[in-house]
DNA sequence: TTTCTAAATGAGAACGAGTATCACTATAGC
DNA sequence: GCTATAGTGATACTCGTTCTCATTTAGAAA
């Protein structure tokens, strides 16, 4: 793949990512840009989130919802989370016993190429504290 | 709840689940209703498959498009699902690890009512050998 | 620096899964 | 059978996301 331009758009929707706090999604996103006075165009945010996905210098998951979010991750490589659901904060997670276990079920079923998406959804200590859910 | 209704359509929905083989769409169940000369709406498919899940009767899930899937499941309770991502077949899975690691996880950072989807994406082995991805 | 061209952008249309509405139907209790 | 009301279905609607296409612009070449 020929290697992407340098966009001021791109860079802005860059740094809003590593701003936000945790899970974020692109009309999330687009609205704190033009919040702050850029005038960004939404297809570009959608565009350059899973620009930045794929490349991997985000990650997405859904939410419950379905919507899709996303995060510049501080861990490089094949991660977990532990989300919270109120405020949105994300610790990163490995979990060695969890790759070894899918890949037992697929070789003891006959599966290959095992995708395995595994994100936890709970509520954080100072959510609970606060009443939140 | 007051007790459900026992109307046809409800009963189409339910038949329909059992016969088919893996998770499949409401869009997907309506069309193989209509298509065997049901007169049922879709509007009606989408009800009774929530209906369907809620009671535990079905399990739902969410497919890596955002698709949400219906499937009438052979174990009762909580359990997960190795599906072929070409033809549906579903292995039904119990993952102890993986329900203890959620809880040390979640202990460990201070986390509570940690909801956990945890449902694995392959290639079966009939479908790898019929050289379908 | 100027020129050139394809990649990128953005406004808005389009798409698609799912939900809400509401007049009508039919289940189940009496 | 009568009746209250849960259920149905055609259709309008919502909303996240993608597509379209005219216009802009990054970046390489001259
Ligand atoms: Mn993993
Ligand atoms: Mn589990
Ligand atoms: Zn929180
Ligand atoms: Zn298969």
């Amino acid at each position: 793949m020929q290697p992407k331009r340098n966009t001021w758009q791109r860079e802005a929707v860059r740094a809003s990512l590593a701003e936000a706090h945790g899970f974020v999604s692109a009309q999330q996103l687009h609205q704190v840009l033009r919040d702050s006075g850029s005038t960004i165009g939404l297809a570009t945010v959608y565009r350059n989130l899973a620009s930045l996905a794929d490349t991997g210098e985000a990650d997405s998951l859904q939410s419950p919802e379905g919507e899709n979010l996303f995060r510049s991750c501080a861990t490089q490589g094949h991660h977990h989370h532990l989300i919270c659901r109120s405020c949105g904060d994300t610790k990163e997670l490995s979990a060695t016993v969890v790759e070894e276990w899918t890949q037992r079920v697929g070789a003891e079923y006959g599966f290959t190429e095992i995708e395995h998406v595994v994100d936890l959804f709970g509520l954080c200590e100072r959510c609970r504290a606060a009443g939140r859910e």
